[in-house]
DNA sequence: CTCTTCAATGATATCGTTATCAATCACAAG
DNA sequence: CTTGTGATTGATAACGATATCATTGAAGAG
């Protein structure tokens, strides 16, 4: 790797100007100039970022930390940001926190070992989050995504999710359904537990009992979806329809529903969530609450951006809508199960 | 950010012994030693891996360059070569090329700057990547995944991608078929020209001439797939069977058949690529050569383990087998095509 | 008691970059 | 001819960690 003292020597000049012209600070005569530039070209000179990163105080790079890199929910996220800070020069280092509470934590650390210079986080608790709240007394641009944490003075990207589950049960109870179960992961999660307040909500306005049994947790598993969606699908009071709270959630229904050989949308209805997919191959289409990922991902770029060049004002929580598609995995209950 | 010489400060001593105590060389005291871990360990002590890095010439980071991190086949690689390469105290560096070689080439540019350890690739071309070249003569353990470079003397982990087409085109001549089709992505990348070759070999094996019109060509994505396998499914001489190299390419085919109303495989016979989500939850479930995923990513981790523990042999070339998985998506032609 | 030996330690150079300080030079004003 | 001004430049000090070299002191050998 060729330094920049390499450049200065070929360009008869001492490193300091060399730098100088390098960088376009200070003043440098114009024939410096052109030979600096000559030379750094000839040789092939390309900044020695860990170099600049060490005198400098942080690197331009930030790190990402989703809670699953195979969930395809998290990956666009990732493309989206990595674009949005890649056009101002930054770069993405990507580290998945698998869910799990205590490697979001070591992820963390490790990546302010690496001196980035901010984080996008989906945290994975709603609260106890130390290494965040570190994050930010030490005055370290934090943004977090898809979910927040109670209390947390950060920047924060969500999406509307207790009144996307609402419309969402709303659309299935104007259908004529209430034995509608819910599926849904960890509720510790935050954007989970929104969800399944929203789905509360509806039932509540329509004066319907919550019914225990209706609620499958799977955790943020494919195996697990699968398992809580065959669970409520084989209960006694078969319920008629099902809200199903994210992409893993939407497949284990759509898997469970095939092998227990129940037809869709004529013995269940199903709201699902995320347009991923498996979502338009069936038939017919499921009915599903989009959520607006690429705008999650280069929002929360954005904000992250604004923070790097200085903004100190108050957090900046952008809640995005969340959008009802409407195909056709919905219709009335069955008659024998009508109210 | 607490710094080793804030270390020496609280222990009273010198930070030349601090290191010592810290990182175990030389000769330090039991009393030195024990009151510099306990300050260590009270202020929180973490080292500075950036100015690790720019004093020992490496970050203990590895630059990951994937196709397309939105194709879970990447994705899942980055998992497992993640947790191996982790289990060593090493980092991922993540960067997608989006297949496209002037993006691989600034990535790792990019990640050079970053004076990452080490590279995994999945070049997007077979050749011509002299920034892969630069990488080898420059001594930086480099290891090829998925696909190979003609010439590159570098590791690499790679699946027997012309044996795998062999064998599923043979399992489809075997049932009767001679008119197959075949769906591959760009034939500049490699694993794309070797499942080609394998086609062609078997076809040849039984004196079946190669219908050019019959090989549908589509970019790295969901669209260019569905194109293709439109295009050959609505051809004059439909073929009565499919080979579909990829999985965006599986995805496609069975898009497309749906689409157009065909059934599988009554009217159309598929062989599939990769052993995802998509091929398991249609009825009948799609026969498939399946990829040893996790092995193609922890292989490729202990490869480059063993460059960064200074191996200095000859390139090791690791080629996992794939395994066809037979299922239910090839029967003989339908009796009207049968020659 | 003197000389050697070695453990223990501190001072210091280095990695490549950035940015400040001090020095040099030309040129114009007096 | 002297002095001041400002542009241009080189020398140099950081950033934090590591590793070498030189120094100290104590213990053992003669």
């Amino acid at each position: 790797m060729v330094t920049i003292r390499e450049v200065a020597e070929a360009a008869g000049v001492s490193q300091a100007t060399a730098a100088r012209a390098l960088n376009g600070y200070g003043s440098v005569s114009a024939r410096a100039l052109e030979r600096v530039t000559e030379s750094a070209a000839r040789l092939g000179y390309k900044t020695n970022m860990i170099a600049q990163a060490l005198r400098l105080g942080q690197t331009r790079a930030i790190g990402f930390v989703p809670g699953d890199i195979e969930n395809p929910f998290f990956a666009k996220i990732a493309r989206h940001l990595g674009d949005t800070l890649e056009a101002s020069g930054y770069t993405l280092l990507l580290s998945s926190s698998d869910e799990r509470p205590d490697r979001e934590r070591k992820v963390v650390e490790t990546l302010r070992q690496h001196m980035v210079s901010g984080f996008v986080v989906a945290p994975t608790a709603q609260d106890d989050a130390p290494h965040l709240a570190q994050l930010v007394e030490d005055g370290v641009p934090l943004v977090l995504i898809d979910r927040r944490v109670e209390g947390l003075r950060a920047d924060s990207v969500t999406v509307n999710n207790e009144g996307a589950g609402f419309q969402a049960v709303l659309h299935l109870i104007e259908h004529g359904h209430r034995d509608i179960a819910i599926l849904v992961d960890d509720l510790q999660i935050a954007s989970s537990a929104e969800r399944f307040a929203g789905y509360q909500k509806a039932l509540d306005a329509h004066g319907i009992r919550l019914e225990p049994t209706y609620i499958g947790v799977g955790g943020a598993s494919r195996e697990g979806a699968y398992e809580a969606a065959h669970r409520v699908l084989t209960l006694g009071h078969r319920p008629t329809a099902l809200f199903a709270t994210d992409n893993f959630m939407t497949e284990g229904a759509l898997r469970a529903l095939r092998d227990l050989g129940l037809r869709m949308p004529a013995d269940v209805s199903i709201v699902g969530f995320d347009d991923f997919d498996l979502t338009t191959f069936v038939d017919p289409a499921v009915t599903v609450v989009a959520q607006p990922i690429a705008e999650l991902g280069q929002e929360a770029g954005r904000l992250i951006l604004r923070r790097l060049e200085g903004a100190e004002d108050e957090p900046h929580n952008v809640n995005l809508l969340a959008e009802l598609i409407i195909r056709g995995s919905v219709e009335a209950p069955p008659a024998s199960d009508a109210a």
